[in-house]
DNA sequence: TACATACAC
DNA sequence: CATGGTGTATGTA
């Protein structure tokens, strides 16, 4: 901690800002951004403005408490190694050799991958429909810039940078529509490009990486003249540019892809020497997997590149239980090795474990606001299940308090209960939340620790529900011979009307007025488009089960195609499957693997469970249990308003709540525009539609044969973390359909 | 299982 | 005045 003296003030109050702070606020020293190059303005003067305009938001003041909390992380690591460096036995250096040795036998150079990035994607679609846009400063999207065009990033504007914000950076800034329509078409001409060089598999809407192994054979051309020929084709099909890497796997594509962009290409030669002295010079936080956290950790026992990854790695190794997951020992030495993976495949139906939906708005207090958020929510949650034919057993609550700080809140009804129905998911998200509300006067009275402030009555920016431990009914309708829509549409309904009785429920026609979209059959272009898009995403029968609906799981538990990807990032990890080719498969090698096929540590996870695998027979939701259960834990009716704020006035705190209300949980930006595959209502993210986007284009792959599944591979690296993956040796499933 | 955190896009 | 949404993975209890 040693904070350095204060400086004299500065204009107003505010004293010299923390260098940590004009980082984290989105500085352009932010690499992760890949600012600079032909700027107008200095880092100095784009730090100074964002900071001037952020330091007194309640945004800024969350970003300081996590800035200190990752202060403290720094400085107890640091002691650590202070402390180990006092105990090392000195060889510490010998250990993390021998990893490396066992490392640099998996290193696959026998495949060329390649990662396209487009370049200032969403700006660039709009340019191409409005060319008198070229070189124009603009930004896309409301709130949230979703991208800044290069003519705005010489001013400092990134994507994700608020739009009040970026103005401030650059007073001309004019702000486009989102117009999810245009994205997704040139997406589509992008990787229909890209198919013809490979197989695929998106990463997001302007993001893929492509295997070009099999063309540089065939064509029998060096992957300097196929990504060239790539690339040229997709702008003159499109009138897009990307940029490219080439390498011989992932880690080091991405990597590569950003060092000539725009409209560039970086090949690096499939040698170990090459791999790694591409890799030596890069900063950590260019590391995919490698965050701000991990990154500041890594930076505060003095480490800055990859390159340093082998001359600390003595220090890293004698603290290499405190690193957190996504700084692993075994992670970290494997990326100084220049390893990856270098499967590209895309995921399927049977990956997803998630659906969620959450929403922002101006904070509130008031309880009938926050329930018509839940109600909302609730209904586009249920949409998305229904759409996608899956349900699932438990329900969890987010709620973001008004200060920023958020907290889950999750329910699992029962072992054999599915949920999908919008009445299932308001009654358990109300009763999630009620229990919120209720139970926080009476911690605070308590002393006990809460989330959002002292203030008993909870006051929250944004609410969402997310339903996991999903289960597949198309899969498990097909695997049971049944006919599963009519089973799937007409069972979960009847036990509804059990809680139409709720209290809590009555008012579900008050939503359909205020919101959704329901009218699918609005736009009749953006119709045909969807229609196109979900006949080719949404194989009603693919992952179904090629008649096993569910995988045995032995099975899984082998299949070394394992859903892997990058770890800790979402959409990211998502469409990166696969895991690092090693065909040396024994039970040694198995040890080994991990993120970069190289197990690390010791905790080897176990094969998640198939979702797809229950037996057929359990119906979709019992519902005189769901219903029953529900009530049963349902919590005490709530305390009027004018109770909560009796509370808050106890507390000390003042009733200006009254006022704030008025105007509260109205959408916080009114950017909204619907997925055009599915209907999914976005409030205004790039990365949240290319994300979701992206997966309708992952579900697009065809059934491939009898094909076993795995889960828990991943090996990751990053947030979280990296988990170790386990992937078992011995079953090489290249293709056969296995199973009994 | 429940919850918090980290990360990606 | 003012900082999003979707998703995955992991550690820990």
């Amino acid at each position: 901690m040693a904070s350095p003296a204060p400086r004299l003030p500065v204009a107003g109050p505010s004293s010299e800002p923390k260098a940590s702070m004009l980082k984290r606020m989105g500085g352009p020293s932010d690499l992760k951004a890949g600012v600079g190059r032909g700027g107008i303005r200095t880092a100095e003067e784009i730090q100074h403005i964002v900071h001037e305009v952020s330091k007194r938001s309640k945004y800024f003041k969350d970003q300081e408490r996590r800035d200190r909390e990752l202060q403290v992380k720094v400085d107890k690591l640091k002691g650590r190694l202070a402390q180990e460096e006092l105990t090392a036995r000195g060889d510490e250096e010998d250990k993390a050799d021998a990893i490396l040795k066992e490392l640099e036998e998996t290193r696959d150079l026998s495949r060329v991958i390649a990662l396209i990035d487009a370049d200032a994607f969403y700006a660039a679609c709009h340019v191409r429909v409005n060319p008198e846009l070229e070189g124009k400063a603009f930004g896309v999207g409301g709130g949230m810039l979703t991208t800044a065009s290069y003519g705005a990033r010489k001013y400092g504007c990134r994507s994700a940078m608020p739009f009040f914000i970026a103005q401030k950076l650059c007073p001309h800034l004019v702000s486009l529509k989102l117009e999810p329509d245009l994205y997704v078409k040139a997406s589509r001409e992008i990787f229909a490009v890209l198919s013809k060089y490979g197989t695929i598999a998106p990463a997001s809407l302007d993001e893929a990486y492509v295997d070009l192994t099999q063309y540089c054979a065939d064509q029998d051309v060096t992957p300097t003249e196929a990504i060239t020929r790539l690339r040229a084709e997709v702008q003159a099909t499109t009138g897009l540019t990307v940029s490219a890497g080439v390498s011989p796997n992932k880690t080091l594509s991405k990597i590569a892809a950003d060092v000539n962009k725009p409209n560039g290409q970086f090949v690096i030669d499939p040698t170990r020497e090459a791999c790694m002295e591409f890799i030596q010079g890069v900063r950590l936080r260019k590391c995919f997997g490698i965050g701000r956290v991990c990154e500041t950790l890594l930076n505060g026992i003095g480490l800055e590149t990859v390159g340093d990854i082998f001359r600390d790695r003595a220090k890293l190794y004698l603290v290499r239980h405190h690193l957190g997951q996504s700084a692993h020992f075994r992670f970290l030495l494997g990326l100084y090795l220049g390893l990856g993976r270098n499967r590209v495949k895309r995921a399927k139906r049977g990956d997803r474990k998630t659906y969620g939906v959450e929403k922002t708005f101006t904070p509130t207090s008031d309880p009938g606001k926050l329930d018509d958020v839940i109600r909302r929510v609730a209904k586009s949650l249920a949409k998305d299940l229904k759409r996608a034919d899956f349900s699932g057993r438990t329900v969890t609550l987010r709620i973001k308090h008004a200060d920023f700080v958020s907290v889950t809140r999750a329910h699992t009804p029962g072992k054999n209960i599915y949920l999908r129905d919008y009445k299932d998911l308001v009654r358990i998200g109300l009763m999630l939340l009620h229990k919120e509300i209720d139970e926080r006067p009476k911690l605070i009275a308590r002393g006990e620790e809460v989330k959002g402030g002292r203030n008993p009555v909870l006051k929250a920016r944004l609410l969402g529900l997310r339903v996991g431990n999903l289960r597949d009914e198309r899969a498990l309708a097909k695997a049971n011979k049944l006919d599963g829509w009519v089973r799937v549409s007409s069972r979960s309904t009847p036990e509804i009307e059990l809680s139409d009785s709720d209290t809590d429920v009555q008012r579900d026609s008050d939503l359909d007025d205020d919101e959704d979209e329901d009218d699918d059959e609005a736009d009749p272009g953006k119709r045909a488009l969807n229609a196109v898009m979900r006949d080719a995403a949404i194989d009603p029968f693919a992952d179904a089960g090629d008649g096993e609906g569910g995988v045995k799981k032995e099975d899984a538990a082998c299949d070394p195609a394992a859903f892997g990807g990058a770890s800790g990032s979402g959409s990211g990890s998502w469409m990166c499957v696969d895991d690092y080719d090693n065909d040396a498969e024994d039970e040694d090698a198995e040890v080994v693997r991990g993120r970069f096929g190289v197990h690390r540590g010791a905790t080897v996870p176990k094969p998640s469970q198939r979702r797809a695998q229950q037996p057929s027979s359990s119906t979709i939701v019992q519902g005189s249990s769901l219903a029953a259960a529900s009530r049963a834990g349902s919590p005490p009716k709530r305390k009027s308003p004018a109770a909560e704020d009796a509370s808050a006035n106890e507390k000390g705190k003042k009733r200006r709540i009254r006022k704030e209300e008025e105007e509260a949980a109205k959408p916080a930006s009114g950017n909204e525009w619907t997925c055009p595959v599915c209907d999914k209502v976005f409030a205004g993210s790039e990365a949240a539609m290319s994300g979701h986007v992206a997966k309708h284009f992952a579900d697009d792959e065809p059934p491939a044969r009898p094909k076993v599944k795995v889960k828990k591979e991943c090996g990751s690296l990053g947030g979280g973390g990296m988990g170790g993956s386990k992937v078992s040796s011995k079953t090489k499933v290249k293709g056969k359909g296995r199973k009994g």
